[in-house]
RNA sequence: GGUCCCUUCGUCUAUCGGUUAGGACGCCAGGUUUUCAACCUGGAAAGAGGGGUUCAAUUCCCCUAGGGACUGCCA
C-alpha cells in the first residue's frame, strides 16, 4: 500500500516552528517512500481562521521546500460530508441527540470541580428514545463505551492504554448543525486515504476519541505517530519570549532552508551519529522508529552551525539565489547586476565562513560597495601617514603585476620586508583601503575578486 | 484533581542486558594566522532519586520527584 501523509495546520496563526517540523516529518516520510504528502487547512473555526494566516503557512512551507501533492484542501468545505457521517452514526446507533444546554453542562462541571469529581459530562439523553425527545435544539454526541480499556499502538509512543471511562460522549455536531474538529479530522483523513498520521503529541489523547469514530464507521485506522513538542532553550514551551516561533522569522534571520531542514530533522530524530546530511540522505534514512519520545529543546547555536555547513557546500549560483530571496523577504533593496556579479565571484571566499545569509552579506561588504568607499572608524585608524606612504608605494608595483595570488602575495610581502615589517602590519591598511573596514576576507582574496583596476583605484583613493 | 506520556554530558543524541557510556553543538586550553572567522589538536562534561529482577543493569519492572499533554458546542 502506498503511503499517504498529511499536514493539517489550522490557519489561526503563522506557521509555528513546531508545526514546520511536523510538516517536515510527514514530508520526509512520504517522499522517502514514493508516497503522497497532502495539505489540509483546518479552517473549521471560522472566527479565528484568516486567509492571511493560510497564505503565511503556505509561504512558510514553500520556503522550507516542503512541496505538497495536489491542491490544499479546506476542511470547512467538507462540512456537508462531515454532517453526513454524523447522521450515519446517528442512524446506526453509535450517536444520539443530546438536548442538554451549554449552561446545564457548565453548571455540572462547576459542581464537579467543586466536589473534585470527574468533569466528564454524562448526558442524560444517551438512552432516551426518540419518541420522548423535545422540540429543542440539540447536539449530536458519540456514544462512547463507559467500561473497559482501549490500547492503541503508536509508532513513537509504543502501546498506550486508556480506560474508556476517561472518554466522554464527545460532540460530533454542534447545536447549529456544524461539525466539530474531532469528527472532521477522522472523516477527512479517511476520505483522503491518509495511511500515516504523524502529528504533535498534544493529539495523543484525542486519538482515543477519534478511534471511536473509526470503529463506529468500520473504517480502517491509520498508523499513528505522535511526536514530542519542541521546547525553547529553557525547557519551557516555545513561545514569543524565546524569540522566533514562526517559520517565516527564521527565513528573515537568514537561515538557509536546507540548514533548517537538516536541523529540524535532527531535532527529535536520529540516524546513529549522523548530524549533517543532505535532503536525499534524510529521505532515505528517515523513519518513524528513529523519532525520540522526549521533547527536544531548540538550540540556536547548533542551528547556526548546521546552517554554516550547508552554506559551505551550496554551489555559488544557488547561494546567490538564496541571497536574492533573503533580501526580498526582509524587504531590502535588491542587488544590482554588477553587485550580483561581484558577489558571485567573491562567493568562494565567503561561504566557508558564514552561518547565515546576512553574515555572508556582511562579509561580502567589500564586493557590494562602490567607490568612493566609506571608511569606518576602525579602518581609519589603520590609515596613518606611514601606512598611506606604503600604500602609494605599492600601487605602481601592482600596475604591472600579473593578477594571481602568488604574485600579489610576493609583491606585498616584499614591500613589507623592505619596510622591515611583517605582512600583518601591511594587511591592516590594505584591508581598510579595499573594504573600508577593519574586518573583511583575506586581502588577497579581495584583490582577486575586485580585479586589478578596482584594486588600484581603491588604493589610490586611500593614499590620497 | 483524574488519565496518559516523558527523564543519558549545558543542549541535540547513540546505546536496543555485559562499552574506558560514543558522536555533534557549545564551552575551555593550545596551534595555525593578514583582521573576523574558518581550520587543526587536546580537555572538562551525563545515565533524576530510591527499590527490585538478573551472574550482570543506562537498558526490564515498581515507587518517588520533576516536566509535559489531555480533561471545550477550540483546533
Amino acid at each position: 500500500m502506498s503511503v499517504v501523509t498529511r499536514f493539517a495546520p489550522s490557519p489561526t496563526g503563522a506557521l509555528h516552528i513546531g508545526g514546520a517540523r511536523t510538516a517536515l516529518f510527514n514530508w520526509l516520510y512520504a517522499r522517502g517512500r514514493g508516497g503522497k504528502f497532502l495539505l489540509r487547512i483546518e479552517d473549521t473555526d471560522k472566527s479565528r481562521s484568516t486567509d492571511e494566516n493560510k497564505q503565511a503557512i503556505l509561504d512558510g512551507l514553500t520556503w522550507l521546500g516542503l512541496d505538497w501533492d495536489g491542491e490544499p484542501t479546506s476542511q470547512a468545505e467538507n462540512a456537508p460530508r462531515h454532517v453526513e457521517v454524523a447522521l450515519e452514526m446517528l442512524a446506526n446507533g453509535h450517536a444520539y441527540k443530546c438536548f442538554s444546554t451549554q449552561d446545564e453542562i457548565e453548571a455540572f462541571r462547576e459542581n464537579a470541580r467543586a466536589e473534585k469529581q470527574s468533569t466528564l459530562f454524562q448526558s442524560p439523553w444517551r438512552d432516551v428514545p426518540e419518541a420522548d425527545h423535545p422540540d429543542l435544539p440539540y447536539v449530536i454526541r458519540l456514544k462512547a463505551p463507559r467500561t473497559g480499556k482501549t490500547t492503541l499502538h503508536d509508532e513513537v509512543q509504543g502501546d498506550v492504554t486508556w480506560s474508556n471511562d476517561q472518554l466522554d460522549d464527545m460532540i460530533l455536531l454542534r447545536s447549529d448543525g456544524t461539525p466539530v474538529y474531532m469528527l472532521a479530522v477522522v472523516v477527512d483523513d479517511h476520505d483522503m486515504g491518509v495511511t500515516h498520521v504523524i502529528r504533535g503529541d498534544d493529539h495523543l489523547a484525542n486519538s482515543f476519541r477519534q478511534n471511536l469514530i473509526y470503529e463506529a464507521m468500520g473504517w480502517e485506522k491509520p498508523v499513528l505517530a505522535h511526536i514530542p513538542l519542541i521546547f525553547g532553550p529553557d525547557g519551557k514551551k516555545l513561545s514569543k519570549r524565546h524569540g522566533a516561533t514562526g517559520a517565516a522569522e527564521y527565513q528573515q534571520m537568514g537561515y538557509p532552508a536546507a540548514g533548517m531542514r537538516n536541523y529540524l530533522t535532527r531535532l527529535g530524530w536520529s540516524h546513529g551519529d549522523d548530524e549533517f546530511f543532505s535532503d536525499e540522505q534524510a529521505r532515505e534514512w528517515f523513519d518513524l522508529s528513529g523519532i525520540g519520545k522526549s521533547p527536544a529543546r531548540f538550540d540556536f547555536k547548533k542551528l547556526a552551525n548546521i546552517c554554516g555547513q550547508h552554506i559551505a557546500v551550496t554551489d555559488d549560483a544557488a547561494l546567490l539565489q538564496e541571497v536574492h530571496e533573503y533580501l526580498a523577504s526582509v524587504g531590502e533593496q535588491a542587488l544590482t547586476d554588477q553587485q550580483s556579479d561581484l558577489l558571485l565571484r567573491a562567493m568562494y571566499c565567503l561561504k566557508e565562513r558564514a552561518k547565515t545569509i546576512p553574515e555572508l552579506l556582511e562579509k561580502a561588504h567589500f564586493s557590494l560597495v562602490s567607490r568612493p568607499l566609506e571608511i569606518d572608524e576602525k579602518a581609519k585608524a589603520q590609515l596613518n601617514d606611514v601606512s598611506r606612504g606604503i600604500l602609494s608605494e605599492l600601487t605602481p608595483q601592482l600596475q604591472n603585476a600579473s593578477w594571481t595570488r602568488d604574485t600579489l602575495e610576493g609583491i606585498v610581502t616584499s614591500i613589507a620586508e623592505a619596510h622591515d615589517t611583517k605582512l600583518g602590519k601591511l594587511a591592516g591598511p590594505l584591508r581598510a583601503a579595499l573594504a573600508g573596514r577593519a574586518v573583511s576576507p583575506s586581502v588577497f582574496d579581495m584583490m582577486l575578486v575586485l580585479g586589478q583596476e578596482e584594486t588600484i583605484a581603491r588604493l589610490q583613493d586611500a593614499s590620497d
